[in-house]
DNA sequence: TGCCTGATTGACACTGAGTGCCACTCTGAC
DNA sequence: GTCAGAGTGGCACTCAGTGTCAATCAGGCA
């Protein structure tokens, strides 16, 4: 209900997220306080709470989204396709978020460099996981069941994250879109 | 140096965790604090803190010398064994540690269902992976880099957890070799 | 034995995350 | 215009985690 509301809400979070990033990106994300980021958003410490329930909620709030939608663009892959090979393409896909290249890097140096965070979107994996769950399940057939797939997807995001670190490390000169194609290349070659 | 001592500390170090994990496992880990510990322990809060960075610290304390080991094992499995293989075997050594079946139950129970400690065991896995990574790295030979190397290592790792999380689901009825070996084969079979 | 030195410990104080509670305000419904 | 419900802000509180400093303990040495 109350879509005007919904729609407000919306705006005071994506406002807040942003004023938030770019405390996080000057002052570095551990250094940056509670009261920091209600006092340059303008509202209080008591509602930045109620909005997001910590700090790392801030920087991975744009991540929850994608889940479903990764699981949308495997269910839409060609039912003939290997699983790995359509779980690859749903990843070259998913990644192909725009926006500032330079912003994006310094957002995945302080992700990969702050164990907090790194701890908090190796987590986020776990309902991407349950996200893709079924349709992977189908994938794999009759025989297998939930520990089979959830094997599979959690060994796809573990390749996908080395891919995002390496990329990081390389201070995003080398595409993401290769080094993930190297990732699943190589932890196909290493199972045969 | 002072040898000794370090005996000492290591004692007392085991008893602290002894006793923190009985507290755990009664009253529930983020009912826990810092002073109730200390407190069942006979040390001062902050002496506490020294041995103990984190409450998390101290459940997961005992995994830190696994990495190691873990190298050890895989160094020592034949040049001719596939890698996928040889991690497999390597995963089904490391986790035949005896100890209490029930205790260490209701402690998986506590790590995949508190999220601070699920977080931070993942975080964990990424020490394993540097443990891993020359030995890996050797094997996959000279056309791999690092981002090959670990993509590998993490899926291994994602697949040990996923394994983990079903014997804890299945509160230990199966066998966790099985769940491991289950695992690993779903990875492989979804890579061809 | 008795002193010296270095490391550990415990007590205190402080910051910051996170939560419960309550009064105030705003908005839409009647 | 009033009423109900939801959001907001202020206050106080608990607990994690850290810096500081004085007291203490253990071992080396004269």
């Amino acid at each position: 209900m109350s879509t005007l509301w919904n729609r407000s809400r919306q705006a005071a979070i994506t406002e807040v997220i942003g004023v938030a990033m770019d405390l996080f990106l000057d002052k570095g994300f551990e250094a940056t306080t509670f009261d920091d980021i209600a006092a340059a958003a303008g509202i209080s410490r008591r509602s930045l709470f109620r909005y997001f329930g910590t700090k790392e909620d801030i920087v991975l709030f744009h991540l929850s989204g994608e889940g479903p939608q990764a699981a949308a663009a495997l269910a839409a892959r060609p039912d003939d396709e290997p699983l790995w090979t359509a779980l690859l393409n749903v990843m070259l896909l998913i990644e192909d978020h725009g926006g500032d290249p330079a912003r994006l890097l310094k957002i995945s140096e302080m992700m990969y460099g702050t164990p907090s965070l790194r701890a908090r979107s190796l987590e986020k994996h776990l309902q991407w996981q349950a996200d893709l769950l079924p349709e992977v399940k189908r994938r794999l057939g009759t025989t297998s069941g939930d520990l089979q797939a959830a094997a599979v997807i959690a060994s796809a995001l573990a390749c996908m994250d080395a891919a995002g670190e390496a990329w990081t490390r390389a201070a995003g000169t080398v595409p993401l879109g290769h080094l993930l194609t190297d990732a699943f290349d190589a932890m196909a070659q290493a199972a045969r």
